[in-house]
DNA sequence: TTAGGGTTAG
């Protein structure tokens, strides 16, 4: 970019303001919003030709706002705009503060910023609207966002409500399980005369997938395909993970033979989500097949195969052959991660294994395999039914070093232990530890995030 | 120049 522009002061062809603007937004979008607060100020000098107009410095403010500086933004907005650069901020200008505050979870200040644009007479658009009806969404509040939309749309002239209004929030009542009210919706937005595009398809099939209402999935796959779209890969692996879940593993395999139908190829998590499918159903003939198949593909297994296989050993009581393929793992060069430990420490310990649990306790250290909450958790309830409580102060003693902090499992798991064989002292030590730690971590944090 | 979505292992 720097080259182009360089090239440009030399030649004959002059930039204007609109070659700048588009040099600034460039800048912002790869997050060097010092960089274009400098181009703006060289724009700003008395020798300059080219003055930033109200879509430089709207980019600006979308740049500081993007890049976590509020704050930054507002006083940009409030101090220099107008006054230094002429440029009344205009309704893009409000959009991206208010976005800003919703994205920081603070929704009363967006509401104050439409206040404040309906004083001073900026008008509101459809991205005014779907702005505070997403940042309602993320915040948990479908039902707000909906009353919102509801209250606007015969209010603001110009934003009654699009697709993207729509698809926002069918997602957030499809998130919130409320399919009954997501349905609605969608049929609502037809009509009014908005046509579903294929965001809204897939966030439909997506929810509809999650909710286990498979049928209903399928039928809006069906209509997805009678509008014009086609289902990708993703769409596939969604639905097939679907039926997957559902036991119905024949139709997950009937949907991976209609994606190579169609031209599509399955990818690493297509089969992994089979692979986990079968494991389930037990049917491990099912399963070297499909490892057979995935690498004809030429598609490599990947950590999370590992992993699927791994669990899915375990869960069928086959702990030897998980561990056989933990060892396999060194050949094919993945580093095995602390999920599939993980697996295996919470299997040793369930099967009465708490030794063999401990060992791969150490092996992750040698192989610098981060442990976490879960790792401890599994140690400790391998421990309690082995009753081997000196262990277990030694892992509480590493949790804290590690500034691992318990759970609520892990809570359980002590308070149905120590007591009984007369430690309460040393798991209210343990707790007022981690408490302390956990408030002391809670402040710093809260700094750094200023 | 500003707004929306979806996949796999514990």
């Amino acid at each position: 970019m720097a080259q182009v522009y360089a090239s440009m002061q030399t030649s004959s062809v002059r930039p204007d303001v609109v070659t700048y603007s588009i040099i600034v937004n460039g800048l912002c979008k790869a997050g060097r919003v010092g960089d274009a607060l400098r181009m703006l100020d060289g724009m700003s000098r008395q020798d300059s030709d080219i003055r930033p107009d109200v879509v430089t410095l709207n980019t600006v403010v979308d740049g500081l706002c993007k890049s976590g500086q509020v704050q930054e933004a507002v006083a940009f907005v409030e101090q220099r705009m107008r006054s230094v650069h002429g440029c009344p901020p205009n309704t893009v200008t409000y959009n991206c503060l208010i976005d800003a505050f919703c994205r920081v979870g603070n929704v009363s200040m967006a509401y104050e910023l439409v206040g404040r644009m309906e004083n001073k007479g900026v008008a509101q658009n459809i991205v005014t609207l779907n702005t505070i009806v997403g940042g309602l969404c993320r915040a948990g509040r479908a039902g707000a966002a909906l009353e919102f939309f509801r209250e606007k749309r015969t209010v603001w002239t110009e934003a009654k409500g699009n697709a993207v209004t729509y698809s926002t929030l069918v997602g957030a009542f499809l998130h919130s399980n409320n399919i009954g009210m997501a349905m609605a919706l969608f049929h609502e937005m037809m009509t009014e005369g908005h046509s579903p595009d294929a965001i809204m398809y897939f966030t439909m099939i997506s929810g509809l997938t999650q909710a286990g209402r498979l049928e209903d999935a399928c039928s809006m796959a069906s209509s997805l395909k009678k509008a014009g779209f086609k289902l990708d890969a993703k769409a596939y692996n969604i639905l097939i993970a679907g039926f997957c879940r559902k036991k119905r593993l024949h139709e997950a395999y009937e949907l991976l033979q209609e994606m190579k139908e169609v031209g599509l190829q399955p990818d690493v998590c297509t089969y992994n989500t089979l692979l986990s499918g079968s494991c389930k159903a037990g049917d491990f003939t099912a399963v070297d097949e499909l490892l057979g198949k995935m690498i004809d593909d030429g598609c490599q297994p990947s950590v999370v195969t590992f992993g699927t296989l791994v669990h899915g050993y375990c869960k069928a009581g086959k702990i030897d052959e998980a561990l056989r393929i933990l060892r396999s793992m060194d050949e094919s060069g993945i580093h095995p991660s602390t999920v599939i430990y993980n697996t295996l420490i919470d299997f040793l310990g369930k099967s009465g294994d708490a030794d063999l649990a401990i060992q791969l306790f150490d092996e992750m250290k040698e192989k610098h395999v981060p442990a976490n909450v879960t790792t401890f958790n599994a140690l400790l309830k391998g421990l309690r039914d082995k009753n081997m409580p000196e262990k277990a102060f030694e892992l509480m003693d590493q949790m804290r070093e590690e500034r691992c902090f318990p759970d609520y499992v892990t809570v359980d798991v002590l308070m149905e232990w120590l007591p009984v064989i007369g430690e309460t002292e040393r798991l209210k030590r343990f707790m007022q530890q981690s408490e302390h730690t956990a408030a002391k971590r809670g402040v710093r944090d809260r700094i750094s995030a200023q």
